[in-house]
Parts: structure tokens; sequence; C-alpha cells
DNA sequence: GTCTATAATGCGATAGAC
DNA sequence: GTCTATCGCATTATAGAC
């Protein structure tokens, strides 16, 4: 791996601990070499962190795009697609401190590079999101789910990932099991929204 | 209002907008007094920081625990109940940086404030966590949940709030509207988890 | 590409006058 | 209680030798 793809890597852990007052003396530390340089690879610290955002942003979507088309190519009903989504999602967090990145992202210290981190996370959100919403809507048409309040099911959807991913961050250190929350809420959220 | 009040009101916004780095600099600018003159109310930058989010702590869990208490003193329904505490859970986010001063506190870039943080909210969440499981069981007693998957039940609901709260945060400047959502995604949970 | 040395700035905190 | 002046330290970044 060349230095400058390490630097980035130690970065990735560094903005996970730290946020933007990740400093360059830790980096330059960890990396073995002196802050100096650090700057024969990159021009300044903002840089570094756009790139280690950017990078990480695009494997998540990667990964969940794999996962929506795998889904799609093994012609998945709604429940399979979706089950596999969301534990895989969670699946995907539980690795190193990405919950704890991705919860800098939003809180960087930086008018700057949060908006270009947003940027970049809307440009795959939109993407994904009607990837999404034909997944609902299949279930509907073969039956899986009733589709009276179809947007409403969806959001409960978002609301789920998104509120297990945050147990899971706020409860680190806690008692609460991740998994068994994970199969149990998944288990309320299924029985709740498919046709009876 | 005293300097010293004034001074904590100053660094909650100080806190929202840029957590553990708000500067002693700002805060004395903001406050209308020259930074030595900070050290005359407060011994430390900590121990203001700490008693800030000591009283958010303290303001939020009254504010849920009134609710929960109005629900009882009312003989309020289960679904009564759980839809009160929702929309008044988001309505108390919406409040000015809330919901960043929240995140933030996850996130401080110092581990005796954060520990002495979690140690304050564990303590609240004990009481809220028995209160809330007292609402459920009422709610299969009086056969308006069916208790099948009662913890299921109860975990969708708690990722329900946490992810309407983090869909928030993260669209506060995007099209979607929150109102839309918590209407929505709450219909469609109590749809999913009543008994028909 | 890596280093030593250093600039320029900002930080939390204190001494001591008033 | 508030101030001016200052300490000691950490920060990002650059100059220039090798």
């Amino acid at each position: 791996m060349s230095k400058r793809d390490e630097i980035i890597d130690i970065m990735y852990c560094l903005f996970a601990e730290k946020g933007y007052n990740a400093s360059m003396s830790d980096l330059a530390k960890l990396a073995k070499i002196k802050v100096p340089s650090i700057y024969s690879h990159f021009s300044s610290k903002d840089e570094i962190i756009l790139l280690v955002i950017e990078k990480e942003i695009n494997n998540y979507y990667s990964f969940l795009n794999q996962i929506i088309n795998d889904s799609i190519d093994k012609n998945a009903n709604c429940k399979e697609t979706l089950e596999t989504i969301y534990f895989s999602v969670i699946e995907y967090f539980k690795c190193d401190n990405r919950l704890r990145f991705w919860k800098n992202i939003s809180l960087i210290n930086n008018a700057d590079l949060r908006k270009e981190s947003k940027k970049v996370i809307a440009f795959y959100e939109k993407t994904n999101g009607s990837l999404y919403r034909s997944v609902f809507e299949n279930g509907v048409k073969n039956m899986e789910i009733t589709g009276e309040n179809l947007q409403g099911t969806m959001y409960l959807y978002l609301a789920l990932i998104r509120g297990t991913l945050d147990v899971a961050f706020l409860s680190e250190d806690v008692v609460l099991n991740i998994d068994v929350f994970a199969r149990l809420s998944w288990g309320a959220y299924w029985e709740g929204q498919k046709v009876r």
C-alpha cells in the first residue's frame, strides 16, 4: 500500500474517533512520518478528510446497491429483499467505528466540508430512493403488503433502520444486545405490514 | 437573569453548534465580557459544559415524565399514550438546535465528560424504561395490542422515535417534510401493531 | 519524499490590578 | 466581578536542507 493510501486509512480511524478535530500530529505519529511529510502527499487537512469521507460514502452505497441488485437478480420477493437489506446494513455498521464515523460526518465543524458531504450523500440517496420504492411497489403488486398506506410503510422501514443504528450506537457498552433488538423489531415490523 | 445563568444559556447554543470544541473566546464574546471574567463564575470549561448537558438532560426527561404521567392521570389508553409521546417528542426536538445538541453529547471529544453524560442519561432511562413497559403491558391487558411479540413491538416503537429524529436531523434543509413523515410512519406503526 | 526549524494562530487558564 | 497582560501548549501550514 502506498504511503498516500496508508495516510487515508489512518485518517479514517482518527476521524471516526475525533471528527473534524482529528489532528495532523496524531496522523503523522500513526503514519510514522513527520507532519510536513504529509503535505507532500496532500495540500491540506481538509483535502484528506474530504477524500476519506467520499471513500466511505462510496463504499457504503456500493455495498447497498450490490445487495439490492443481487435481490433483483434472484427474483427475491419483497419480504426477503427488505429483510436482507435491513440485516446487511446492521452488519455493515458493526465494523470498526463506522457508526461513529457517520455520526461525525453530520457534525463536522467546517461549513464547506459539511456541505460537500451532504451533497455526495444526497446524490447517492436519489438513486437509492427509487430502488427502494420499486421494492415496495412490487410488494404491493405481489400482494405481500397492502399498499393502503404505502408511504407510511416505507417511512417506517426507514425509521426502523435508522433507529436501530441509533440504538446500536448509543448502547455500545450497555447491556442491550443489538442482534436481539434487530431480530425482534424486524419481526414486529413485518408482521405488522404484511398482508394477512 | 444572572450572568452565570446567561453564560450557561449561551454555552448551550455554542455546544449545539460546535460540540466540545465550543470555545471560551466565543462564549465570552457572546456574553459581552472577557474570558477571565468567566472564570470568576466557573472553574473550567468542562464544568460549564457538564452543567449545560445535565440541565438539558434533566429538562428532557422532566418533559417526558410529565407527558406519561398526564396520560396515566387521564386514564388514556395505550394508543393515545404512545401517540402523544411520539408526537410530543418530535415537537420537543423541533426547538432550536436541540437535536444537534444531543447528537453532540454522544460525540464529546473528552472521555470524562462523555462518561458522565452517559451516566446521567442511563439513570433517567432506567425509570423511563419501566414506565414504557407498563404502557405496553396495559395495551396487552386491554386487548389493544396482541403481545405475541411484545418486546418487538416495544423495540419497533423505540426505533420509530429514534429513526424519525435521525431523519429529521439529517434532512434539516432537504425537501422531506418531517411532519408528514411522522404522521404516515406512526399510522403504519399503529395499524401494524394493534389487535385486528 | 522526508526531514528540522519555525511561523502564525488559537486554545484554556492564571496573576494581579482595580 | 471585571479587566489587561501573559503563560504554556497545541494547532495547521510553510521554508528550505538533504
